[in-house]
DNA sequence: GTCTATAATCAGATAGAC
DNA sequence: GTCTATCTGATTATAGAC
């Protein structure tokens, strides 16, 4: 018995405000509240429609991965240009309180096709900023005592933590931490040679947003 | 109109079968998986019991976390009189790759009564682990560059994070970020001044369960 | 493309019998 | 302490009308 259920276009206007109704329900109340009735109650419109657009609602949950995940992407890029780039990326996950990722993390530990949605994403960002960095530190002259991959990883774990436990209102060492973070991220700035004329001792901090 | 419902006792042995079941369950599935139903068909139960024993499922996945919080509490409170603490906790997040914290963690975000535990547990640790760190280094009169709270948090922050990305399947750094905490462990263990004869040049590795 | 209609389960929760 | 019975409402999903 060949099923005769039809399936709408990706290009559809409908089938983008779903999958956006359904990030925004994911970061205010988790990929649990993530249902056809409270995504179409949002846009006004019968939840069949959900059923019509993706054959499933955990399709739908990684259309969402998929939009959050290039979102993230080309902040980060567009972030990895800067004169510090271990600011931005400090800065970025810090000030990520509502942020999608540990949802879709939780849910990738039981959810095959989750996981490998986010690890995609995951993948694809860390070799890029480990491109990046080291691109970066060749370019300053700057010599590190450790491996950019050290650098990133331990940065961005510590901002992600941070940021997790801020939620939870827990801050015990959190003053202790962002300021040794902050001066390691000053004396990296400081051991950075001017490229060209020499004569900038101050820089801006990057913006990030 | 007063409700004639009743509610067991905290002692029961039928209870403490559910709570137990229950945190298998959101270990190997995830919070969302315990329902009456699944919970009771492991147990021989008819599925009403749960609700005589705890007023909703939200109260039952708070007893998960209380349990889960006792036993993590102790095993950390045991691996701070090790020799080398910060070791044990580097290990000891690790090899849990099958955690409940992430679960509860992000559930924490939408449910006010799940954040209240969590927070309680993770500031009493954070506490604990702060004094027996502190105390650890005085002792062998170990003078860090940085303070217990920043150590403890980055030794933390890392070790989780390489956990969850292990259960991603994401590895990209890892081997590098592995070698640099190993060799600062070493190094720390290296400044520790023996206590008493002073004739002890290599120390055995602490076992962590 | 969106609707009505419907199937088939499942959920949490409560009352009351034994 | 555990059961039967029941309420009430939720869920995903499919078929077919318009």
């Amino acid at each position: 018995m060949v099923s005769t259920r039809r399936i709408g276009v990706a290009s559809s206007e409908t089938r983008a405000q779903l999958v956006e109704a359904a990030a925004e329900l994911v970061r205010n109340e988790g990929w649990a509240a993530v249902t056809a009735r409270r995504l179409t109650e949002k846009l006004g419109l019968k939840r069949q429609i959900v059923h019509y657009y993706f054959r499933t609602i955990e399709d739908l949950l990684i259309a969402v991965i998929r939009r959050d995940g290039e979102n993230l992407r080309a902040r980060i890029m567009q972030g990895m240009e800067s004169d510090e780039p271990l600011r931005v990326i400090w800065e970025m996950s810090r000030r990520a309180p509502k942020s999608a990722i540990l949802e879709f993390t939780a849910l990738a530990a039981h959810r095959k096709a989750v996981q490998i949605e986010v690890k995609r994403y995951m993948e694809e960002i860390r070799r890029f900023q480990t491109q990046a960095l080291t691109r970066h530190l060749e370019r300053r002259g700057i010599k590190p005592a450790v491996p950019p991959a050290v650098m990133l990883i331990g940065i961005m774990s510590i901002s992600q933590t941070l940021a997790v436990e801020a939620m939870l209102d827990v801050s015990e060492g959190h003053s202790e931490m962002v300021a040794f973070v902050e001066e390691m991220l000053r004396a990296l700035a400081r051991e950075a040679k001017v490229p060209a004329l020499g004569a900038k001792p101050e820089r801006k901090r990057p913006k990030v947003r």
